[in-house]
DNA sequence: GACCTTTCAAAGGTCTTACCTTTATATTAT
DNA sequence: ATAATATAAAGGTAAGACCTTTGAAAGGTC
């Protein structure tokens, strides 16, 4: 046969006006804070319709990396670009993909462990206070008879402040988002809630002190005892 | 005054789409394998124009949510979801912002060093034998005056295969792509090949003992070293 | 009856054109 | 000088017409 295989991949118009005005951000043709031509002049750059253009751009804006605005001055503009550029923005659609939550869970770990030792190292004052509001948040809401989600959320949270790097705050970000359910049916299991916020309170301290040795361990061990439960049974 | 602050967002109709779209997603009304409405029924469903609609099911489908096929048996499909769909597919987009390259590099470093440590524990023989493979392409490479490069690479992706966790994997191929001209820069440093080489040896018989922890640890000095370098003034 | 050819229609892909909405600025009137 | 008004550019939306792809049904041939 002389036919070869054909990996013909035939291309949306919009996929290829994507693809160009993605390398042409990153090539630097248009740098943060630029405009981009109108639509109506991008339409007869690339000659193609505009409603190509439009979803080339529609898919770009809601990635992040552009931003557009109706009236005078208006414009398609390249926005400064940001970690939450790398994330999906809609990564909560994952839902119940099994092998992915063990391995998130996993993922999850090592993130909070780092994020410990790092905020015992870079901590403020005002995370400090950010931290014991969070504790005295999830206290009252225990005796209340509650499971104390709000503030064990608001304490990591506190925390992934506390270490100063955008990507491992955002990375848990996401990482929360799809294990939200998770977190919930472990926070449901008896005697869970009190242990949790002993546990916070520990590296509190130790997060407090400065002790990132110690932080990183008791971080480890809660994330641990809290995924035993979780790993296998619950879903 | 009687004006209250406005958070009047006008949502452009897309978004709505998108939005919607999306939740069905998550709540199930379409699940994995179902076919979506086509795109003329969407838009009498949804009382929009077909544009709209079409450029919410281009940024879905980008994000790699949705599929579509034309012809016979074609339509919009929900695709199974998969971790890539976590991740930004522009992620190289980021180019040179300062202070994110510092904090990803801190995120390798964490991402490098537990991967190590799941591979001593979950190497097959198979994966042995790749990460030999990638040693040799780097000895040959520097033998011959080459920074080694593509063997380095070779032997982190081999690593990275043996942790058996598709969420590092993925994570470590963004944090690559979007540090690939750090690790140009750093490699070219005089004396980094061969000590890069001698590192990569050691933490191969490490991974191939099963020595996890001796492992995470000569990883941690091995992207530490790297890394010195490389933070404060390439760039 | 088995097999090939043709026809067909649904669904995505694309283009065109027209009109709406927003909004800074220039113009005009008071 | 101030306030009201017109303007035009740019994004947002709609409607409709074609094109292309592609599996399956219909029909014909051996």
């Amino acid at each position: 046969m002389d036919n070869k295989i054909k990996p013909i991949k035939k291309r949306r118009l919009s996929e290829e006006v994507l693809k160009k005005l993605q390398s042409m951000i990153i090539d630097g043709t248009y740098k943060t804070g630029d405009q981009l031509p109108s639509e109506r002049e991008l339409s007869e750059l690339f000659q193609v319709s505009r409603a190509s253009i439009r979803e080339a751009l529609r898919v770009l804006g809601t990635l992040g990396f552009l931003d557009s605005r109706v009236g005078v001055g208006g414009g398609t503009f390249v926005k400064k670009i940001s970690i939450d550029a790398l994330i999906n923005p809609f990564s909560e659609i994952l839902g119940n993909e099994k092998e992915l939550i063990i391995e998130m869970l996993e993922f999850r770990r090592i993130l909070e462990t780092e994020i410990a030792r790092l905020a015992a190292l870079r901590r403020t004052e005002e995370d400090i206070a950010r931290m014991e509001r969070s504790i005295d948040l999830m206290r009252e809401d225990i005796e209340n008879g509650g499971i104390g989600i709000e503030g064990d959320t608001a304490f990591h949270d506190a925390l992934a402040a506390a270490c100063k790097n955008s990507v491992f705050e955002k990375m848990l970000l996401m990482a929360k988002g799809l294990l939200v359910k998770t977190r919930q049916t472990t926070l449901k299991l008896k005697g869970r809630p009190e242990k949790g916020l002993e546990d916070h309170i520990k590296i509190f301290n130790a997060v407090k002190k400065g002790n990132s040795k110690l932080s990183l361990k008791l971080m480890m061990e809660h994330i641990e005892k809290a995924q035993a439960d979780a790993t296998v049974k619950n879903f």
